[in-house]
RNA sequence: CGGGACAUAGCGCAGCCUGGUUAGCGCGCCUGCCUUGGGAGCAGGAGGUCGCAGGUUCAAAUCCUGCUGUCCCGACCA
C-alpha cells in the first residue's frame, strides 16, 4: 500500500474522551473512530489488523475440526423465550419490533441459534461430535461502554459451540478448544494466562477465562507464582491465617452502647476490636425476600460467589427502608443474633470463631461475645473476595491479585440449551439424549486492544508482527530525490513479490513526520532510505520493538527483512506448537 | 440505574464567574516561498447553528430551566 493514497488520519494530540492507553493509541494512530458510545468504526488500519487476527483464529479453529458458519444477528424473540433468556438478559439485550409488531432482538451470543440448528438436524450419536463456529458481530446494550474497544455495544466475537453425546466427549471438546485458544493467543503475540472462572448467566459448571494482565482490564485475577494457581477473583479462594479467639467472658452476648459508630473501622476504634473480630451483616433482597449475609468484618462479599450460593441471579442489596422494616435498625447496627424468620447465610471464615462483635439490631448498639453456631445458626458458603497477599489455597505460596482483560472464555454448558430447544440424539442403545454443549468465545477487538495495552511506548504502538496491519514500512526520507524514490519503489515492489505486507511512505513529508507516523501505528520493521547511505549502497533497518538500527546493504535488504518477519512468525508458531506438546491433549 | 464532570473550528483548549459591536489561541488543513534523517520556518487563507430547545434581557457562548450527547466512578461480560 502506498501511504500517499492510504487513509491514515493520525492525531497529534489525544482526544479527551480517551483515558486508557489502547484507546488513546487506536484513536491517535487512525485505527478507529467513535460513532456513538460503545460503537466504533474500524478504519483501514484496524480492519487489516482485525482480519489478520480472524485469520489466525480461523486456522486454529479449522485445525481442531471446527466448521465455520455465519448466523443471523437479527433473532426472533421466541427463540430466546424458549431458553428463558429473553427475560434473563434484561436491559442488556437490544430489542426491536418488525413491521408487524413481532418482537425481535439483536444477538448477544448464539447458543440459541446453533442449538436450534442442532435441534432440526442432529439425530444420531454417529453425527457427533461437531464443532461449529462463526466470527460475527454481537450486540449488547452495555450499561457503561468504556475504555475504547474494551467494552463496547457492538463487537466481533468468534463464538464456537461443541456438541457431544456424553460428558467424556464434552471434556475432549473442551480440551480441544482450550488448546486451540492457547495457540491463538500465542500466535497473536499476547502474553496471557488461563484462569478458573465463574460461569455467570451462561449456565454450565466449568469454565476458564483467557486473561491478559493490564491496568485497563476490568477483571481481577489471583495468581500464585509458586504453583501456578490462577483464578478470577469471582472464583478464587485463599488460605487464611488461623485466628485463635479467646472464650467469651459470659455465656450470653453483652450489649454495648456505640453511639454514632456504624462502620467496621469506627467499631474497631471505639470498642478496640479488629475488623477480623467483627461480623459484618449485609441485607440482600433475594427474589424479594430479605436474606442476612454474614462476613468477617475485614472481608468483602463477592456477588458472583453469592450468586452460586443462592443459585439465583435475582438479588440485590436491600434499600435502607427495607433494612429498617426487616431488622428494626439501620445498616451499621445489624447482626444475626435473635433474628427469626429470615434465611441467614455466612462466609466460611466465620465457622469455628467465637467471642465476636456485631450489631444488636438496635440503632447505636452492638453486642459482644457472639459465637457462631451457638448464638445464631447459619448456612455456610464461600462468599468472600480474596485479597492480594493472602495465602495460596493450593500451596504455601502467596497470591497476587492483578487486573486483567478477558480475551476469551470457554464454558461447559451441559444440556441447558439442548433441553430447552429439544436438541437430542439417539445413542447406541436407541435412547434419546439431550446433546451436551460447550460454548467458546473470543473477543476479536479485545485481542487488538490487549496488544496495544501490552506493547506500546511513548511514541505509539508496537504490535506483534502477526497482527500488525503492515509488517514493514519503507521510508524514503525525501520523495523529491529521484534516486531515493526509485530505490524505495523498487524495494516496495520486491516486498510485494515476496508477499510481505509492505507500506511505502511516498508522501511528500519531512522525514520526522514519516518516522513519527510509522512509530505511532506500530509497524514492526522500518527500512529508511537516505541519500548519503544509499550512495554507499546502504539502507537503515529499524526494529520498532527494540529501537535498534542497523545499516544493511540495499541489495539484501528485502530478503533480510522478509527473513526477519518470517522468523518472528515462526517464533510465535513454535511457541504455540510447544504449548500443544505441554498440554498433550488435543 | 445511582454518583461526578464536560459539551466553543478536524484535534487540544481559552473566553462564561462579572452579559455588550467582528468569539480567540496552539496544532492540523489550503496557497506560495523555503526546507527534507525525528511532527521545521516565513507570508497569506479557509474553516464556528458556541450540543439542542425554551426562558430572562435592549442585548446571551456567558444567567435560568428542560432535553440530548459524551466521559469518569460503582452493579454486567468477549
Amino acid at each position: 500500500m502506498r501511504l500517499n493514497r492510504f487513509f491514515l488520519p493520525t492525531l497529534r494530540e489525544a482526544p479527551t474522551e480517551a483515558e486508557v492507553p489502547s484507546h488513546i493509541l487506536l484513536l491517535r494512530a487512525g485505527y478507529i473512530r467513535q460513532l456513538a458510545a460503545g460503537i466504533y468504526s474500524y478504519l483501514p488500519l484496524a480492519q487489516r489488523s482485525l482480519l489478520k487476527i480472524q485469520e489466525i483464529i480461523r486456522q486454529e479453529m479449522n485445525a481442531i475440526g471446527g466448521q465455520e458458519f455465519y448466523l443471523p444477528a437479527l433473532h426472533p424473540a421466541e427463540l430466546w423465550k424458549d431458553t428463558g433468556r429473553w427475560e434473563v438478559m434484561g436491559d442488556n439485550m437490544f430489542r426491536l419490533k418488525d413491521r408487524w409488531g413481532r418482537d425481535m432482538c439483536l444477538g448477544m451470543t448464539h447458543e440459541e441459534v446453533f442449538a436450534k440448528i442442532a435441534h432440526y438436524e442432529m439425530r444420531s450419536y454417529k453425527e457427533l461430535p461437531q464443532y461449529w463456529y462463526q466470527i460475527q458481530a454481537k450486540f449488547r446494550d452495555e450499561p457503561r461502554p468504556r475504555s475504547g474497544l474494551l467494552r463496547v455495544r457492538q463487537f466481533t466475537m468468534k463464538d464456537s459451540y461443541s456438541f457431544d453425546l456424553d460428558r467424556a466427549g464434552l471434556d475432549l471438546s473442551y480440551n480441544d478448544h482450550y488448546n486451540a485458544y492457547c495457540r491463538i493467543f500465542t500466535r497473536c503475540g499476547l502474553e496471557f494466562l488461563v484462569v478458573a472462572a465463574h460461569s455467570g448467566a451462561m449456565g454450565g459448571n466449568q469454565s476458564h477465562e483467557f486473561m491478559v494482565k493490564a491496568e485497563a482490564g476490568e477483571d481481577w485475577v489471583a495468581t500464585c507464582a509458586a504453583c501456578g494457581y490462577a483464578a478470577n477473583t469471582e472464583r478464587a479462594t485463599s488460605r487464611l491465617a488461623a485466628i485463635e479467639d479467646e472464650d467469651a467472658p459470659q455465656p450470653q452476648p453483652v450489649k454495648v452502647s456505640t453511639p454514632g459508630q456504624k462502620t467496621i473501622d469506627e467499631i474497631s476504634r471505639f470498642l478496640k476490636v479488629p475488623g477480623s473480630g467483627q461480623i459484618k451483616t449485609l441485607i440482600y433482597m433475594v427474589e424479594s425476600e430479605p436474606v442476612l449475609i454474614l462476613m468477617r468484618g475485614d472481608h468483602q462479599l463477592n456477588e458472583a460467589k453469592l450468586e452460586s450460593a443462592l443459585a439465583t441471579t435475582v438479588f440485590r442489596p436491600a434499600l435502607p427502608e427495607e433494612i429498617r422494616q426487616a431488622m428494626g435498625a439501620d445498616a451499621g447496627s445489624l447482626g444475626p443474633v435473635g433474628v427469626k424468620g429470615f434465611r441467614i447465610i455466612a462466609d466460611r471464615a466465620l465457622q469455628g470463631r467465637k467471642n465476636m462483635t456485631t450489631g444488636a439490631n438496635e440503632d447505636d448498639c452492638h453486642i459482644q461475645g457472639v459465637t457462631p453456631g451457638v448464638h445464631f445458626q447459619a448456612e455456610y458458603f464461600d462468599l468472600r473476595t480474596v485479597q492480594h497477599g493472602e495465602g495460596c489455597p493450593e500451596c504455601d505460596g502467596i497470591l497476587a491479585v492483578a487486573k486483567a482483560i478477558e480475551v476469551g472464555h470457554i464454558f461447559k454448558l451441559g444440556t441447558k440449551y439442548s433441553e430447552a430447544l429439544n436438541a437430542r440424539v439417539l445413542d447406541q442403545a436407541g435412547n434419546l439424549h439431550p446433546i451436551l454443549m460447550g460454548s467458546y468465545g473470543i473477543g476479536v477487538e479485545r485481542i487488538l486492544s490487549s496488544a496495544a495495552e501490552l506493547y506500546h511506548d511513548e511514541h505509539g504502538m508496537i504490535l506483534p508482527v502477526s497482527i500488525a496491519p503492515f509488517e514493514v514500512i519503507v521510508v524514503p526520507v525525501s520523495v523529491r530525490d529521484d534516486d531515493l524514490l526509485r530505490a524505495a519503489e523498487d524495494m516496495y515492489a520486491r516486498f510485494q513479490e515476496l508477499g510481505v505486507d509492505v507500506l511505502l511512505d511516498d508522501r511528500d513529508e519531512r522525514a520526522g513526520v514519516k518516522f513519527n507516523d510509522a512509530d505511532l501505528i506500530g509497524v514492526p520493521y522500518r527500512v529508511t532510505l537516505g541519500q548519503k547511505k544509499l550512495k554507499a549502497g546502504l539502507v537503515e533497518l529499524t526494529v520498532r520493538r527494540t529501537g535498534e538500527r542497523t545499516d544493511i546493504p540495499l541489495a539484501d535488504a528485502v530478503a533480510r527483512v522478509a527473513g526477519l518477519i518470517a522468523e518472528q512468525r515462526r517464533c510465535l508458531d513454535d511457541r504455540a506448537a510447544a504449548l500443544e506438546r505441554l498440554e498433550g491433549r488435543a
